[in-house]
DNA sequence: TCAAAAGTGTTAAGTTTACACCCATGA
DNA sequence: TCATGGGTGTAAACTTAACACTTTTGA
């Protein structure tokens, strides 16, 4: 396609790159791939990929996406455009980042070979390179701030839950630790957290309450309260 | 400058748009710029102009917003990147949004006509086209949100100003009468707001007290306590 | 019977909101 | 002297934070 009017401006690659988290054993953990050209070839770095022609920045993230978690169900948001001069070595690249939150319990473990990733505690976090770790920090601040106002985290969590399993995502997240009490009651006063009525005893002997989250009602709640 | 690893990936141009925020007489107001092409020639626009190849994006959006406005103490924050496939009929255009803060004062009105640009009230906002009617409220979300955070919205006023001032301001900012009592309390309880022992009698026969912020005490108290 | 996680209410502190009158001055 | 905007405090409502014991059950 011919670009009819802007024939003398400077053209860039313009990629995208995302910070995936997923939740497992009470931590909060991103996927990252190892490189595969120089510099910092084996290093590891978000999930990226170019922006094709035919596709829209969101869509450029979400392909990227499903092609190395085989997820389709997920949370995706923008996080902010990166652009400077040699933040690439490999030539300019204009990166747009994103974040994206999704249920590891529906995550295909054989593209962890295919695609060579690799699961990384947020609180171990390997030493990044170009302004990765920029849109790191800007993931984690956003998801820290997006929680306490949007219900956003449970995409993080398998369908059903115990109020257990929210709480110890919630104190990954936030990396501080929450009273009980005061979280079950917040949680309890949320209209569109249903009791599914079944008990999971994995966690411990008496069972602990399943719940799910009902979408439809907190749509509708969202459209007409908040 | 060659680009010596992605030959192969799709190339954009890339541009910034800049709402630019200003307030004069009570109200909050938008700088556009009229179109000098088709489609939709003669019509209002946000300032806008292609990234350069030895600039970053702020670098560009920096740019652009001192040339159209002659203002170099400008608060300046990137909102979000856009690049819906057809979003400018010029030809495929990825944009990064921007929002800016500028005292008025110090805007060159000279500059109105060369640039061809209008100066609009936000409560009468003109039909924009492409994506820019996303970016205008994306735009005032943000600015609506910071200000009640970070004391921002100060950009917008002189370097000294009256308690009265700064609450027509945040009126105007948020679309919403405020408690007269309560603003005041908040505002004087803030130890960066220093009164200059000055009377300003312009505004009433009694006169106000003027104030300016004192951006050094408001970087120590960041710094260490927020 | 006991260890381990589930579940449950109340009080104090802090924050936010609502609200009305006097002051100083120039015209 | 009066019209105009400047300036000030308090009480009620609401929100947030702190805190400890009982329940259930499988091993």
């Amino acid at each position: 396609m011919a670009n009819k009017y802007y024939a003398d401006e400077p053209k860039y690659n313009v990629a995208v790159d995302c910070i995936i988290f997923g939740f497992e054993e009470g931590s909060l953990q991103v996927l990252f791939q190892h490189r595969t050209i120089e510099p910092f070839n084996g290093e590891l770095t978000p999930m990226g990929g170019f922006v094709q022609e035919n596709e829209t920045l969101d869509e450029a993230a979400y392909r990227v996406l499903t092609e190395r978690t085989g997820i389709k169900d997920l949370f995706l948001e923008q996080l902010e455009a990166f652009g400077d001069i040699n933040r690439d070595p490999g030539g300019r690249v204009i990166s747009i980042a994103y974040y994206a939150l999704l249920n590891k319990a529906h995550y295909d473990k054989s593209l962890l070979e295919k695609f060579n990733c690799k699961w990384v505690n947020v609180n171990s976090l390997p030493v990044l390179h170009f302004d990765h770790m920029k849109m790191m920090k800007k993931a984690i601040n956003r998801l820290q701030d997006k929680i306490s106002y949007t219900p956003i985290a449970l995409k993080l969590l398998p369908e059903e839950f115990t109020m257990t399993h929210i709480q110890k995502l919630y104190e990954a997240i936030l990396n501080e630790e929450l009273d009980k009490r005061n979280f079950r009651k917040r949680v309890s006063d949320m209209p569109y957290f249903v009791k599914t009525g079944k008990i999971d005893k994995s966690g411990s002997k008496r069972g602990a309450a399943i719940y799910s989250f009902d979408y439809t009602k907190y749509q509708e709640l969202k459209d007409y309260h908040l």
